[in-house]
DNA sequence: TAAAGCATCCCTGAATATGGGGTAGATTAA
DNA sequence: TTAATCTACCCCATATTCAGGGATGCTTTA
């Protein structure tokens, strides 16, 4: 008999899974949560006599990949299955270097579903091709914009001329020259490649810097 | 005997609600579609004996809203239940004038979805609290926000600000005068309430202007 | 330890944006 | 048929951005 977590903030689709895993005669539903700090909670309690945690990737508090994290980090035993819409391709290559054992992208169906449960319950992991695809779609993507890591200084800068502020209230507001604030502004226009601050607004909003 | 039409783009959730409404034995499941298009060609090919049509608020192709126009439009004796995510908030906005007989959040648990099915069969309508309180709140800053209406020219000048055109540039691009380009920024400027291009092209990103 | 990167500050000059006005014809709505 | 709105244009003054530099001390990394 294997035991199962479910974990999805929408109540809908974590019905769904269960209906169809009921009627799996070998597994067996412990948990369903709506966010990853119930799981946790379940686990410690527990004494994690838990075999597959089935996650999805975007979750309020605590998403799929901090998650996976943690469970990887204490229970390590434990097998882990995210799902995914396709459209969170990525956040999806930040979990490329956890140890998660399968990813599934809620397209799957759910043939394909108990595929990949049985695949990891066995030891195996399990990898869905449109994910795969995805991923290598993200991996690719990356190679052509040779990474752009701004430091905390540029972020805090850009964060606040996407908010509109001017030069100087940004000064004033990190208690900075003026001079400071406009090399900082002149190397991120530099590093991101744009000619001004529309160009660093729509980078902070696209690369969800601000709100 | 009721027959239903399920349609959404993540196919584990129309198997997962395929699998609940399995249980139910007066509900048939006709179709399940992965986008409107399948579901209005089977109505057509059909003569449309279908009794409900649920469906996700968000899909390629032809959308919730676009899908449940067309079926009040040519099947009026269809009813229609929309489910959502509740972040798609804005979208519901849309759907208000539109007769759709129940909305749902995804966040809702079985036992609501079944009774917010029977609800709409028996010829009642249905909205979930969830539903409720987010139209509210959308018509509430809807209020608050006394409808900014921009002109046709307005929205290029705003659009090709937030693509880091200068004022120079999009006047070329425009065949109009650097002065004239001027004045419609500052109004943009004073109708929207913003202080500068961070505040233009911030505007213009979330309220879809580009791309 | 030397090199590289980071955070901080400064200068200059040209280009651009911002804020305040105003004019005027064409179109649309009350 | 007025009144309002949209479109298009102009001027002026000031503020800000942008594009070149360059400088210092401190930390991290090779």
């Amino acid at each position: 008999m294997y035991t199962v977590i479910i974990a999805d903030d929408h109540a809908m689709f974590t019905d769904g899974l269960k209906s169809i895993l009921s009627n799996e005669a070998d597994i067996q539903i412990k948990l369903t949560a709506s966010d990853g700090q119930q799981v946790i909670n379940y686990l410690r309690s527990h004494n994690s006599d838990i075999d597959l945690v089935i996650t999805d990737i975007n979750m309020p508090d605590m998403n799929g990949v901090a998650l996976n994290g943690l469970i990887k980090d204490e229970f390590p035993h434990i097998k882990t299955l995210v799902v995914s819409m396709l459209e969170d391709t990525k956040k999806i290559k930040t979990l490329t270097d956890s140890q998660v054992n399968g990813y599934l992208s809620k397209n799957s169906e759910k043939h394909e579903l108990l595929t990949a449960i049985r695949t990891i319950l066995n030891g195996s992991n399990y990898f869905s091709e449109r994910i795969k695809e995805a991923m290598m779609k993200a991996m690719f993507e990356a190679k052509n914009t040779p990474e752009i890591i701004l430091t905390e200084r540029e972020k805090e800068v850009i964060r606040l001329i996407a908010k509109e502020y001017t030069t100087q209230e940004i000064a004033d507001t990190l208690f900075l020259s003026k001079h400071t604030i406009e090399s900082y502004r002149k190397s991120l226009i530099s590093k991101l490649q744009v000619r001004n601050l529309a160009g660093l607004t729509r980078y902070a909003l696209e690369n969800g810097l601000v709100d």
